[in-house]
DNA sequence: GAGCACTACATAGGTTGCCTATGTAATCTG
DNA sequence: CAGATTACATAGGCAACCTATGTAGTGCTC
């Protein structure tokens, strides 16, 4: 099979599991915003929502919401009255903990249902991922 | 780093890349029934459903887009006067096509942006997607 | 063969997650 | 200091879902 053929499946099945995930699990909006807070400490709103490939007002509700749940803080920025600072609260943090446990011991138990299926190939799966994502401005 | 956390990472960006593709490519959602429709052949709305892991009325309300599309045809199952049969029609499978390219082309050439990603991780992940997704009920 | 449970699909109504367009305030730049 | 730029907010709208519920056809059961 050709690479576009596989590109495009990607994109299909990735649509397929993102759908079946939110389903049965929830996979909220918010879910990606704290993990970036996460990967990458205190951001602005349009950092975020560059990291996220998503509009600045798309995250500006995004992080309103996350506020209100108290899973995030937002302080002015100190050296710029324009900008926010977005950081993960302690609850936020715990919050992730919990989706990521939830999301990782269902996807992982579909995983081991297929002995072919080995961790390295999720290893593999998510660096495409990660890679397509990765500036992937073009 | 452990299964459950890479399963969770996937999740993640799985949503996140098809976000960034719905957004500068278009992904409806009658492309992934098409999709199905191209590697199954003719299926009712609930089969359809249940494969693409959606509500029925949901997949009720996709296939009438599609009708009206032109990309596939609804018939009353001969069998069974309650049920139909959706078919792919040939603009449908010409859209497809057209689709699958631009997708393809797309993912591709940030695939190729990265020369660690070959050929066979974009598989294996496509593999991995396809194998969480199948009978996943659990 | 009449009633009942079940199945396949449609309709109604609501939510979430996005977007573009546009406004506002603060910051840089000549 | 005027104008461009940047960071964010607001307004309005659309697509893609969902649950709850209605309706017609099927199959079983007695």
């Amino acid at each position: 099979m050709s690479d576009t053929e596989l590109a495009s499946d990607l994109v299909v099945h990735a649509a397929r599991l993102v759908r079946a995930v939110r389903r049965d699990l929830e996979l909220p909006a918010g879910t990606r915003i704290i993990s970036l807070l996460d990967e990458h400490g205190p951001l602005g709103i349009t950092q975020l929502a560059e990291l996220d490939r998503c509009s600045q007002p798309t995250m500006s509700a995004a992080v309103a919401q996350l506020v209100e749940s108290g899973w995030v803080t937002k302080k002015p920025n100190p050296d710029d009255a324009r900008g926010t600072v977005v950081t993960l609260s302690d609850t936020g943090r715990d919050e992730l903990r919990r989706v990521r446990r939830r999301h990782g011991e269902r996807v992982a138990a579909l995983v081991a249902q297929h002995p072919d299926l080995t961790t390295e190939d999720l290893a593999t799966a998510v660096a495409v991922l990660r890679g397509i994502l990765q500036e992937g401005t073009s």
